[in-house]
DNA sequence: CTGTTAGCGCCTTCAG
DNA sequence: CTGAAGGCGCTAACAG
């Protein structure tokens, strides 16, 4: 039998019979805050190199507690958005030495509390994106885990969320610049956070007389091209929707009705997603992915070590002007 | 001190204390092969129920050497058909008691190879999905690891494709039984194994005089928009594009350029993205992910328990009419 | 600064 | 069929 474990792999104990000192030097060597000599520890590492030594983490996790890596849950990988926030996590959590498991639970509320209690155990905390589901079963599943919240606020929990208000203020006086007065949105479904906010945000910034509100839409893409109909009769003259590929819908079906974007109505996205740049230059109001998850990871880590108090971020949100607004004509 | 690890986890020290056996009874009753008599086993799952037990991987993977998960390669996760691979490879794992750590190389041949140095010992086998790279290099790296490539054949290696040659197949005899003649295809990267497997088929199934190829493009959308025009001089009717994302840029050109889709141009994307259908109602040939996802993860761990020869796996596609493509008019 | 000694939770011989 | 014992690779006191 040799001294190296399957797959060529060497551990401490090589490294330690290599330069014939005793493993625990070794792993205070190997340890960021290991108290050894300088000496020591260029030998060790020289040696690790050498060998081609890797930390096992199983060993270290099994011995630390600390598993180094976070669950991370979205509803459908699918979906740019939360791709996006995938490879943010991922991408960040790899440069701090930590992986992320992803459990995508396909938009469902059931799988998202069994993806938890699934992985609870091996990972040190929770990033989760389930913008649907109940709160207090939500907080119910992750007590006594670690977790932020990503786009979502829950009472008591760290979360990163984007300002919403904020885009769809944005979004509205960039159309009143443009003479727009009467105009509408297309609400995404009450069960999400997101589009309680910015359903609430646009009750607020567009007065009663010229605001016009459709939906909810369940469905994006087709959820928008069904509300195209009511939106021109409606009488509005611009459109705010829940987010870019309800746009998206309502283009198809304007442009199919003969109306056209931007002349006949303008249009204004929700995201800034790139599919929606793809045939379609809609103007959007831009939503941080990446860095929300970026910073989720952060926060997480941040609480996990210092087990401070738990701090939210709000990031800033974008409106993008491209081709799917122009101003009223008359 | 309680008898519950953090988390309110429980271990089989908990289960064995409560039911008063051994702890070697405990694990070989959870254990699939385990030799317990059927009424010990009933008790411990009941008092694994009841005290909410799950197993520590790190320490199973620890003792077995199995991790109980899988790594897996993409390039770019915002890319959708990456993300639908991601999506396929971790239900299915899920549904077999596995994790897979997602590794995402942000288009990066060296990060690939990083990756996969990085993860090698932390999961049992690899889903690679690196359409570039160097044979020679990943076959390097991959040496000493189970590993199954999925979307590109690598000697040696098992792998899940799809039969590219045929879906380019339909779409030409697609076109010819709408009448047309002179057909272009736009390539795709040459370090691409896909784009060059497209290029192939596509060289053998138009004959010379009726063939126009152009490219290759390196940005999917940006290299569609910016070979529109040339395809407009080749004289071409209709176009099979390197993937959707390309079929899409030539749309967007085309019709700035005043050319309608499908009237002055018929075109045919390639992997049956959703976002095809989303504004442009694209015809595309589909190219299977998610089932090519699951079937990797099965050809893995089925090599993994059973050593077996490297089976390789060849997915069907398919063709998808849509509005893109229209008869020829003359 | 370094070596020795105990585990972390689980699986797996080996006896009984 | 079941219990006792040892070990997977690493870290964490505790002595020296």
């Amino acid at each position: 039998m040799t001294s190296r474990t399957k797959a060529g792999r060497s551990t401490i104990h090589d490294i330690a019979a290599d330069l014939g000192v005793s493993v625990s030097t070794v792993s205070r060597a190997l340890t960021p805050g290991g108290t050894v000599s300088p000496e020591t520890r260029r030998r060790v590492e020289e040696a690790a190199g050498r060998l081609d030594y890797r930390a096992n983490r199983a060993a270290r996790s099994l011995s630390t507690g600390r598993m180094h890596s976070i669950g991370l849950i979205v509803p459908d990988l699918r979906d740019p958005f939360f791709a996006e926030v995938a490879k943010g996590a991922q991408m960040r959590a790899r440069s701090v030495d930590h992986t992320v498991y992803i459990a995508d639970t396909d938009r469902s509320a059931e799988l998202e509390f069994e993806a938890i209690d699934m992985m609870r155990r091996d990972v040190d905390g929770f990033l989760v994106c389930a913008p649907l589901g109940d709160d207090e079963a939500l907080r119910e599943h992750l007590r006594g885990t670690a977790a932020v919240m990503i786009h979502r606020e829950l009472a008591g929990l760290p979360s990163v969320t984007s300002d919403l208000a904020s885009g769809i203020a944005q979004a509205v006086q960039h159309l009143h610049a443009l003479g727009h007065r009467r105009i509408a949105h297309v609400a995404g479904p009450d069960s999400s956070w997101g589009a309680r906010r910015r359903r609430a945000a646009f009750d607020r910034e567009v007065s009663d007389g010229d605001r016009v509100l459709l939906g909810p839409i369940a469905d994006p893409f087709e959820g928008g091209v069904a509300t195209a109909d009511a939106l021109l009769a409606s009488g509005a003259t611009a459109v705010i929707a829940y987010n870019d590929l309800v746009a998206l819908g309502l283009v198809t079906r304007l442009r199919a009705r003969g109306v056209s974007v931007p002349d006949g109505m303008s249009v204004v996205g929700f995201d800034g997603l790139d599919v929606a740049t793809l045939a379609t230059s809609l103007t959007s109001v831009a939503v941080p992915r990446q860095v929300a998850a970026r910073s989720a990871v952060d926060l997480l880590l941040r609480a996990l070590d210092e087990g401070g108090e738990p701090a939210s971020v709000v990031l800033p949100t974008q409106l993008i002007v491209r081709d799917s607004t122009a101003p009223l004509r008359r």
